[in-house]
DNA sequence: AAAAGCCCCTGGACGC
DNA sequence: TGCGTCCAGGGGCTTT
């Protein structure tokens, strides 16, 4: 149920383990996520370092010594655990007590069935992919082609990044239809937005997700106000949401050892029936179906 | 070209 | 307890 925060949140968590890391052996449980996986994958990685572990939209990019990238996308159930490895210093009461032991901090919650990749590096740690749904899938880029690739070209701006803006908004709203809803969940317009965070930007910003995407944008293609509070109201719950991830990430190892979910205050998302939060407004919050999902908005002072 | 619909897959919540 | 139905935070592909 990734979108950008929690995709970033994951990239936090498994950038100490992952990053500059000698991946040793890439053991695939299965030859498909939601696409087969790459061929020869695990060879393309075995014996290979990752130099970085970034992110694009709701993308990591685990960067290879190789010149290639392994791409990752999490779909709606992909999760990532991380085993630590620990020396352990030999047990005298143990039978084979010379013996130096090793274990596994095994802190992953998660139900093995659907432990799909899994990934052990040099010193000893393992990287867990576990996808139920199957909705997530890896591929290997040419990371000098990974820009022009089918799955990064079309992308619009991250919307914490320079790119990304009030004007940017009104530029590709223009004589645009489409509702505001699905209008912001369109990658293209804005990269790494999904429906939780869209519905939680338009309440921010008071509009409504029904209100067409044209309404950004004046004549002459400059922002509207509207525009310009929704771009802000963007930036503000993505960092907010980032900035909780992160105080989750701190606690992952004492508690299940999953990456990627973490309790946020939502003011609309999931709150069908309840009073919004906005100061003084006295409205509840409606569930409407658009595009086939769930859109959670406050009709009174959302406009 | 833009917009809408369908579909991939599994599991959990809920009603009977 | 068991079964059926609905729903899920993504997004690629097809149709209109």
């Amino acid at each position: 149920m990734p979108e950008l925060p929690e995709v970033e949140t994951v990239r936090r968590g498994l950038e100490p383990v992952l990053a500059g890391a000698i991946i040793t052996k890439l053991d695939c449980r299965r030859p498909d996520l939601r696409f087969p996986l790459p061929e020869r994958f695990a060879t393309r990685i075995e014996g290979h370092r990752i130099v970085t572990l970034g992110r694009r939209a709701k993308y990591l990019v685990a960067e290879l010594d190789t010149g290639e990238a392994l791409v990752m996308h999490l779909g709606m159930s992909g999760r990532f655990s991380i085993q630590h490895f620990e020396d352990q210093t030999a047990d005298p009461a143990s039978s084979n007590g010379q013996v130096a032991k090793a274990a596994f901090t095994h802190v992953n919650a998660t139900d093995p069935t659907h432990d799909h990749v899994v990934f052990t590096t040099q010193s000893g740690n393992t990287v867990t992919y576990n996808d139920p749904r199957r909705f997530g899938y890896m591929v290997l880029v040419e990371e000098s082609e990974r820009e022009t690739h089918k799955l990064f070209s079309g992308l619009g701006p991250e919307p914490l990044g320079n790119g990304f803006s009030a004007h940017h908004l009104a530029k590709r709203a223009h004589g645009r239809r489409v509702d505001l809803k699905a209008f912001l969940l369109d990658q293209r317009n804005v990269a790494g937005l999904g429906n939780i965070y869209v519905c939680e930007a338009l309440h921010r910003s008071g509009l409504s997700p029904l209100r067409r995407a044209f309404s950004l944008s004046t004549k002459n293609l400059s922002p509207t106000k509207r525009a310009e509070r929704l771009a802000a109201s963007i930036k503000t719950v993505l960092t907010e949401a980032i900035a909780a991830g992160g105080s989750t990430l701190r606690d992952y190892a004492h508690a299940d050892g999953s990456l990627g979910y973490f309790q946020h205050a939502f003011a609309v998302y999931g709150r069908e029936g309840e009073p919004c939060r906005t100061k003084d407004c006295t409205g509840t919050i409606r569930r409407v179906v658009q595009s086939g999902r769930s859109t959670f908005y406050c009709p009174k002072c959302q406009r």
